[in-house]
DNA sequence: AACCAATATGCTCAGTTTGAGTATAAATAG
DNA sequence: CTATTTATACTCAAACTGAGCATATTGGTT
């Protein structure tokens, strides 16, 4: 076997727990360009260029039996967190999605995880720190009405990239792929084609990462022109989290995980605040109610809630169960009103 | 860097095409411990051991620029076939998933692809072979009814792999799990749940390779009294397999990938015949119609097709601006009717 | 020519699910 | 004691779904 096969295998977690209604991921800040597997945590020499970063770590092919159990590793040991539920994403290995591999540096391959946390287990963390994930992506969060973002940076930004189109047909191809992903003409927002969206921003230019990697050659001036459409990220992290964010907003329709993020009893509002924030929507009240009560996926302890501001709430639990009755129990997501 | 973070990665792509009402995948004959990687396709040494496998190829560091490209170059070089639709499964890294890693090989990663081809462009494939995918994994194909193989040889034997269980919890948890896979114990069967199955037989000893992994120490005699529940496969094969229909499974529901599978226009029975065939199901043939003329998935060509035993069938084609119009188009498979 | 087998297509109908809203209950704050 | 806040129960129409009946159009048989 040559060695010119050989690559370099490292595990990026998105891992993540809901608090104060906020769906938060874990981050540190790190240099872009710098030392890419932090094995003492140093800090950057440049902090002029500190950038957020997913927590990453080495696959040990010497040590770890499993991917999944490497991850749980480096976990534990860089952050103290011993973490629950775990997914795998994707695998990402585009050429130079590491710079340093311009440098002559190995390929480097990347293997997203999703860990979904229960908000009472997310005290350590080094120096790590807890980001609300929209801050990222803020064009996700419609629970407060279609974000300003989109009307006012987004669509005239993605038009003027469909003007700048080779020829008639490529500004076709741009309009309708944009019309897609961002609910644009007449068609619906998606709220699962989070990374659709995140890659068309990526290839339009219009995230700091997509200019970062265009190379550094222009001029500072040009560069704080570019727009700066949610907080940026170290190399492809960005679409990692976006990868994550597709993932668990599928999943959720189909598999009861949002219990992964609660504390074992819960009121119903709760649970619908952790959905909704997952969702990036608004939901009925009363509807989800019933959604979740006589879909049998909770049970009543019978006990109440602390006063919450108006009636005390029952407390609620996660039905097992549901598995054995149902073949897809989970919480399924309306069509957001046209506009 | 050092050197012991390095791995070896491989693709490995679960080619489909559907002929004759059948969902077949390309597949190898070559030996189970034997060279890896066919840089030239040489025969095994040992025709005896001679087991299926999906094509392979590895990933070229030096020369791919994505995964995607790396997965089409090569299948193009080995089997011809220039693949269409591919989207990345999963990938796969246990330790010893390559039996020679234990003769102090490389660790080797697995990345899983999933490619669906059209009918007709199934021509070209070398040594390769197309077969049913149910060949695998025939306990998922229910379409003439509740498969035999479940009563007459899957349920006695996880019944006394139940009872071979340390204690009466364990067993207890085994039940569980096994009730919510196939369905047994009053649930439903569930036929997204592809993987879990298979991996449930692997851990119960019920599959070849189980037996196979756990050692060639045994007698002949006992290796010979092992069940032989479909048609087994090289290394962790299966298992990309049955990671790849349940993708599938889950797919053809909010996305329409059907139509990769079928030429440009067709009939609306072909056309169901596929989804039967891919999700293991019988669906009725009146709803189904309503659903994908309704559901504004397809839309006529006014051309008739030639006769197929009674009334001339309209042609249909894929109605491309469906994905403008609503969010998650594809056909929804009904529960399967309790037993 | 009449009839049968096979497939295609149109339509009905009841049961369920879904989106939206009204009404009432039980707490706290002033 | 009243306004406010949250919880919970119930209603209603529209849409969707599962199941089946009925009719249409072909080729082959008698």
């Amino acid at each position: 076997m040559s060695d010119h096969s050989q690559v370099f295998v490292g595990l990026n977690a998105v891992i993540l727990a809901v608090t104060e209604e906020e769906p938060r991921i874990l981050t540190l800040r790190r240099g872009d360009h710098s030392v890419a597997f932090p094995e003492n945590q140093k800090p950057d020499p440049t902090p002029a260029e500190l950038v957020d970063a997913l927590p990453f770590g080495p696959l040990d092919p010497a040590r770890d039996r499993t991917l999944e159990l490497a991850l749980r590793a480096w976990v534990r040991e860089q952050t103290g967190i011993e973490v629950g539920y775990v997914e795998q994403l994707y695998t990402f290995g585009d050429r130079n999605r590491d710079p340093r591999e311009r440098e002559g540096g190995p390929r480097v391959l990347s293997i997203g995880y999703l860990s979904l946390c229960h908000e009472d287990s997310i005290a350590g963390g080094g120096q790590a720190r807890w980001r609300p994930w929209y801050d990222y992506l803020p064009w996700e969060d419609w629970r407060g009405g279609r974000p300003a973002i989109l009307e006012r940076h987004l669509e005239p930004a993605l038009d003027s990239w469909i003007q700048d189109a080779e020829d008639r047909r490529a500004a076709q191809l741009r309009r309708e792929r944009i019309d897609i992903a961002f609910g644009l003409g007449g068609a619906p927002w998606d709220g699962y084609r989070v990374l659709d969206r995140y890659e068309l921003l990526y290839e339009a230019g219009l995230v700091r990462e997509a200019v970062r990697d265009r190379g550094a050659t222009e001029a500072a001036g040009e560069e704080a022109a570019a727009p700066r459409l949610g907080r940026p990220m170290c190399f492809d992290h960005r679409r990692i989290l976006a990868t994550a964010v597709s993932r668990l907003r599928g999943k959720i329709k189909y598999r009861p995980v949002v219990f992964e993020l609660l504390p074992p009893t819960f009121t119903l509002l709760q649970l619908q605040r952790v959905v909704e924030a997952l969702a990036g929507q608004p939901l009925h009240k009363q509807n989800f109610r019933r959604l979740v009560e006589k879909g049998g996926l909770v049970d009543g302890t019978g006990k109440l809630s602390a006063g919450t501001g108006g009636r005390p709430a029952e407390l609620f639990r996660f039905r097992r169960v549901v598995l054995r009755e149902r073949p897809t129990p989970g919480v399924g997501l309306p069509a957001l009103p046209e506009h």
